[in-house]
DNA sequence: GCGCCAGATCGATAGCCATCTATATACATA
DNA sequence: TATGTATATAGATGGCTATCGATCTGGCGC
């Protein structure tokens, strides 16, 4: 579906000139996008990739104890940016006790893959 | 490089329990993941993901003008988005005359592609 | 029950971000 | 030179976000 709106009518009467050959409608549609961007953001802040890079390496579920040692951030902020994952539906956790446990949740990854090969 | 930080001293010497087994260190390191990030926080928004995406399935480059009626918002509001997507270096622009063409350098996306998979 | 511990939540704060209108810039055409 | 046009920038604003210290919650050991 092709569309045209390069030049107002008025350019076109005056130039018959065009900017450039007329392009077509994104292939994602507008809530897909949403869905891509929304795991995009989540993934947009060091803190974050990197701990999705640690459980997605673990392949178990790891103790949000041994987490926290390994980032400078203090525990509550580490708390939210878990909280952040787990909305946008990256991870997920478990508790075991006095222990919780987070995880990948698997394929969450696929479509922002997919789209980005 | 294993770390063991998961219980204090003081607990192992009451429990003897541990609450998982020690993990490694992220993979990335801190500055890959501050790029990593970048991107992907330039792209964790709808409207620059369907930028990106029609710059990216158009082969060529592509004006401004074209770019601006399929969304929503201002024409200084999408100048702004592309702004972003340049500092991000995921695109580039080229002036001729009155109008802008940008396009997706090439590759620009494949670090985070790679890390996704 | 009492104290302790892991983790989540609360409340505050400072900085960033998406959006707009208005304006500037730079080129083109008459 | 004067006018119009495409894009970028400036300035303002409301909302979001990363961060922290303090506190709450619920499970565990004594």
């Amino acid at each position: 579906m092709a569309i045209d709106l390069a030049l107002t009518p008025k350019q076109k009467r005056r130039t018959g000139e065009r900017c450039c050959e007329p392009v077509v409608y994104p292939d994602v549609a507008r809530e897909d996008a949403l869905r891509l961007a929304e795991v995009a953001k989540a993934l947009g802040d060091p803190v974050r990739l990197q701990l999705v890079d640690v459980l997605r390496k673990h392949a178990g579920k790891v103790c949000v104890c041994e987490l926290v040692p390994l980032f400078e951030v203090s525990q509550p902020t580490l708390s939210h940016h878990l909280k952040k994952l787990r909305d946008a539906g990256i991870v997920d956790s478990e508790r075991k006790g006095l222990w919780a446990y987070y995880y990948v949740i698997p394929d969450a990854l696929k479509e922002l893959s997919a789209w980005l090969s």
